[in-house]
DNA sequence: TAACTGTGTTATGTCGACAATGTAGGGGCT
DNA sequence: AGCCCCTACATTGTCGACATAACACAGTTA
């Protein structure tokens, strides 16, 4: 019923799982030096173990590193973020489709279930939950599409670099109401195993968000987005 | 005007050369475990530099790895490889689209020399730089559409996993001549600025490779497909 | 004064050894 | 005989130390 949580059994699972929250919510900011030293000592292992977690955080595309020069966080940039939506509304659309050919009841009902839950909880006035909540939405209906290279690329790869870009571009829990709805109406084409329809929502739902975006961009509230 | 030559700086990086290549190109085979110990032996470096080089294969999802038990080549399937097309299909349309926009008219021209010359090759009856030529023209238009999101995910992520399955599933070198009408046209509307034709057009390109694959594991000619 | 070179420092890259975990095989118990 | 547990081995995970490359600064020279 809930995302599966990530069980760290080495030592360099667990830096590498502190590092990215540290890096997506901000505390190591954007463009900032990774020192192997530095944390080593501060999370109490050795370089090897270090080293072993920038290598999976370079994975995620969340870090860059030049060869006997060191790792960076990678900077953001506005254009960044709208370039990656624009491969969210590609890929999420398909997973979109996908989901509503391979979805099984069960999965339908639990995220119409997931919905209504959320709706009441928002009424209720938590639009905290919100974030969550969203990336629990979308999360179910990548799974849902059942192909393995697109839940690689979207879970893995990409909605850590999302949440990282928001957080950092200073817009968090946005759209809240509008973007019910157009949950609700894709999940609606899904049970109804509406293909086309899922797609075209799902993509729609990705582009007013880089729409919402774009706008919040073009009136800075509090600092310079590179 | 060619592609840019992977060039390796330290002792890890050629390790992960030397590895991909043999995995790609399937000496070490699909599902095999890749012992560190005697990797390491075998490549005349240190245990570390093979842990180095199997995590960034492990980037490229070309190895999956069990904490405490090792790593192993990725197990294909031909419902995996179809998976994959279904990916590249939307991936890449949405890159022709955005090469439309925005190439520069160099790479237009380049892009068309490309083909011309590689027409003629053809001609001549080397069929055998079908392969490389049909990588770069997919490359040079997935470079077209400056989407780095895109570039990173397609070009490091999943052009080896393609050629990976195709080179182990046995269908080298396929749909020579229908595949050249199909490049010119894209080039074409590329030319032309027309991005929906460009889209369009690449999609199909890739949903009729998809379908070819489909056939060839219909008949399956030398051994079984997991 | 400006540019270049040499050196010293600091970081990363690489290595071999030790620790911890998973696995297979043999022996004992029911 | 079949199942379970315990031991021994093999492999991976982790560590600290050394080798090597990049950077900064001072000294020299035109």
């Amino acid at each position: 019923m809930s995302l599966p949580v990530e069980v760290a059994k080495t030592s360099a699972e667990k830096t590498f799982y502190s590092l990215r929250k540290d890096i997506v919510e901000g505390r190591i900011p954007s463009g900032a030096k990774l020192s192997e030293a530095e944390l080593a000592s501060r999370y109490a292992v050795s370089r090897a173990v270090i080293r072993e977690a920038i290598s999976r955080l370079m994975s995620c595309h969340l870090v860059e590193r030049k060869a006997n020069v060191g790792a960076k966080v990678v900077t953001l940039s506005s254009a960044g973020l709208i370039e990656l939506y624009q491969v969210r509304e590609a890929l999420e659309g398909m997973a979109a489709r996908l989901a509503a050919r391979h979805m099984n009841e069960t999965e339908v009902d639990e995220l119409q279930q997931l919905l209504s839950q959320h709706s009441a909880q928002v009424k209720h006035g938590q639009s905290y939950y919100q974030e969550a909540g969203d990336v629990d939405f979308h999360y179910r209906i990548v799974q849902g599409s059942k192909n393995q290279h697109l839940i690689n690329v979207l879970i893995d790869g990409m909605y850590h670099l999302v949440r990282m870009y928001r957080v950092q571009l200073g817009m968090a829990g946005p759209r809240v109401t509008t973007a019910f709805d157009e949950h609700n109406q894709i999940a609606l084409a899904i049970a109804n195993r509406d293909e086309e329809l899922a797609e075209m929502l799902m993509r729609r739902h990705i582009l007013y968000s880089r729409n919402n975006i774009k706008n919040k961009l073009l009136t800075p509230s509090h600092f310079p987005t590179n």
